[in-house]
RNA sequence: GCGCCUGUAGCUCAGCGGGAUAGAGCAACGGACUUCUAAUCCGUAGGCCGGGGGUUCGAAUCCCUCCAGGCGCGCCA
């Protein structure tokens, strides 16, 4: 980590200046960044040397700076008011860290602050009556891009689903298939399985309000499927595979990739004995109606108006199970058949207290797994009419986006290429690439809390801060680096001493600060983090490469050393985006 | 009623373990392609950082309070 060792070596000369002037060490210095990249490479503030020194933090580093006797790798040491602006010596600052950097290659950034930690994220949880819908893939992009985060700093990561698979919705779309599809199957209708069960299940509704009997026959349809009637499942089975093969395609297609699939089919009758043994050794009690309940501790909770202590049922006193039943019941088999330490859901924030209540049963329960469990919530997706509701089909269907995004990148690059020469096929496997990567990025730039109003005419840009404008930048260096080779310049002989102007120094600063972006991110559960950091990486490149030219450069030591800086910056925006999900293309 | 989240430029957002003149993107206006890809860059304009109080040498950032919006609050999932 080269930046580290600036920082040190910055604290270590201001250090030995202070003692020269005051005969003392400093205490509490950190360093930080000047506003303006001429002021200085780094800066420290001596507001906290002010107590310790009995002096203005200014009239403190005038002190320093008079009795400052730069050494390598510092060059110069400045003051500005109480700040101390640090330059280093460009060779040294640009030299090192490019090599540091260069030697990491694709593991740039990566760090072991979860190593030897198993942890599993469990992302989306469609049902598997109706295909995904936007909602789902700013699940599956946090999801992605969490897992790829956690596993850069060290993590064993199992990425796991949940599918709804069973219930009173999957009976309807069963239902309706039944009474009006006439034997239609996904290949006869030349349908994706997902859409056509979608379709089935939109049916029930406008059918169920024609003829209100049809609520019976669901409710008794699912009683037959939980008798385990042969033709019921059957059926349940055929219509669940069609949608699976739908969903596969959109999961392929959006970069989805699952360890484990577990399906509520099997796992809601788990869960029962834990809440008996449970009951046995008082973490839970029943209520007046018999029903097992669980006291949220007060700290978190709250209390109610008669001031008694808020609960959740976790099991009917029928003896049948709620969600949150088979919930402690799935948590509890994840750790014990992968040998977890922690177990991360990505879900909406509509079930940050559902999420809340779990943890702390299980706390409570006494898993010592439970304190490391997470619940990465992230904020609702609302259209411009409102919040998304499927069964009103006010919903942007996932592989409708897709597709649309994809073709809209389909048309700018033909724009780009009026005479036609590039392959159809080349054409599609770039605009798969820039449009999947516009809607992941488009997801991914806020932080998960924040709700995000979906603006189509917006989120179809690919100007801006927007997945493309990094993967352009990307391009931009790889064409580069191609011509380079084709007019045999190498990055041999490369002057680092040379490098230095204001863009050359802030993009080197983007590249140091890299690693500490992805611990971050990964560590605060925030991709949106490290897509703004990569967007200014890019940034910081293309205003670089506006203002100076890398191969016509003055001499070829510094178009070589140039060479090695974008050649670096490549790595670290390729990397960048690939912790994100997105592809890079070196040609766009 | 209670809990969590959100409130920053016309719009969408970043910054919020306090620190130099509050930053982007979009939209608007004006510039830059004979030169490594203009999906780019430069410039102009646009802010009582929701209101009020407090802590501090210093607050968008920490504390209190109020206002507005969203989500949720045992026996739905």
């Amino acid at each position: 980590m080269p930046l580290a060792q600036w920082k040190e070596a910055v604290l270590q000369e201001v250090a030995r200046a202070c003692r020269t002037a005051f005969g003392r060490d400093p205490e509490g210095l950190e360093v930080g960044y000047p506003p303006e990249v001429e002021l200085g490479d780094f800066a420290v503030g001596c507001f906290p040397l002010a107590r310790q020194f009995r002096m203005s933090p200014a009239e403190i580093a005038r002190r320093i700076v008079e009795a400052a006797a730069p050494r390598p790798p510092v060059a110069a040491i400045g003051a500005s008011g109480p700040y101390l602006n640090v330059t280093l010596l460009p060779d040294h600052l640009f030299g090192v860290s490019i090599a540091a950097l260069r030697e990491a290659g694709g593991r740039y950034g990566d760090s072991a602050a979860g190593a030897g930690r198993r942890v599993m994220v469990e992302y989306l949880s469609p049902n598997t009556n109706k295909p995904l819908h936007l909602g789902h893939l700013r699940n599956a992009a946090l999801g992605i891009a969490l897992v790829r985060l956690l596993e850069a700093t060290g993590h064993h990561v199992i990425p796991a689903i949940l599918i709804n698979d069973r219930g009173v919705h999957i009976c309807k779309s069963m239902l309706a298939w039944q009474r009006f599809a006439a034997g239609a199957t996904p290949e006869s209708e030349g349908m994706k399985g997902d859409h056509f069960v979608g379709q089935w299940y939109v049916r029930y509704a406008v059918e169920a309000e024609k003829d209100p009997s049809l609520e019976a026959a669901v409710q008794e349809m699912l009683q037959r499927w939980e008798a385990g009637d042969p033709e019921t499942l059957a059926l349940w089975k055929q219509m669940n595979g069609w949608v699976y093969a739908g969903f596969e395609e959109t999961y392929r297609r959006f970069g989805m990739r699952f360890e484990v699939f577990y399906y509520e089919s099997d796992t809601y009758r788990l869960g029962k004995d834990v809440i008996a043994d449970g009951l046995n050794r008082g973490v839970f009690a029943r209520d007046g109606r018999g029903n097992v309940v669980f006291p949220l501790p007060e700290k978190p909770f709250g209390r109610e108006k008669d001031g008694s202590l808020k609960r959740v049922t976790v099991l009917r006193a029928d003896g049948t199970s709620l969600y949150i039943t088979q919930d402690i019941g799935t948590a509890i088999r994840k750790v014990t058949e992968h040998a977890l330490d922690s177990s991360v859901y990505v879900v909406g924030s509509e079930q940050e207290h559902h999420f809340q209540c779990l943890f702390a049963i299980l706390e409570a329960l006494g898993f010592p797994w439970a304190q490391a469990c997470r619940h990465l919530s992230y904020g609702m997706v609302y259209l411009p009419e409102g919040k998304m509701k499927s069964r009103e089909g006010k919903v942007v269907d996932a592989d409708d986006l897709i597709a649309g995004m994809v073709e809209l990148a389909a048309e700018e690059i033909r724009r780009r290429d009026p005479e036609g020469r590039l392959a159809e096929e080349e054409i599609r496997r770039r605009a798969e690439t820039i449009g999947v990567g516009a809607i992941k990025f488009y997801l991914l730039r806020v932080r998960p809390a924040q709700s995000i109003h979906f603006d189509p005419a917006e989120s179809i840009s690919f100007d801006g801060f927007t997945g493309p404008y990094c993967q352009y930048a990307y391009a931009r260096i790889f064409g580069i680096l191609e011509k380079a080779a084709e007019r045999g310049v190498s990055e041999a002989g490369a002057d680092f001493g040379r490098l230095g102007n204001a863009e050359e120094k802030l993009l080197l600063r983007h590249l140091l600060e890299f690693p500490e972006e992805v611990a971050a991110a990964a560590s605060e559960f925030s991709p949106a983090r490290l897509a703004t950091h990569v967007f200014h990486t890019a940034r910081a490149f293309n205003q670089f490469y506006n203002r100076h030219a890398v191969l016509q450069a003055e001499s070829p030591a510094l178009a070589a050393a140039r060479l090695a800086l974008i050649h670096a910056t490549a790595l670290v925006l390729r990397r960048g985006l690939e912790l994100l999900g997105l592809e890079v293309l070196e040609n766009m």
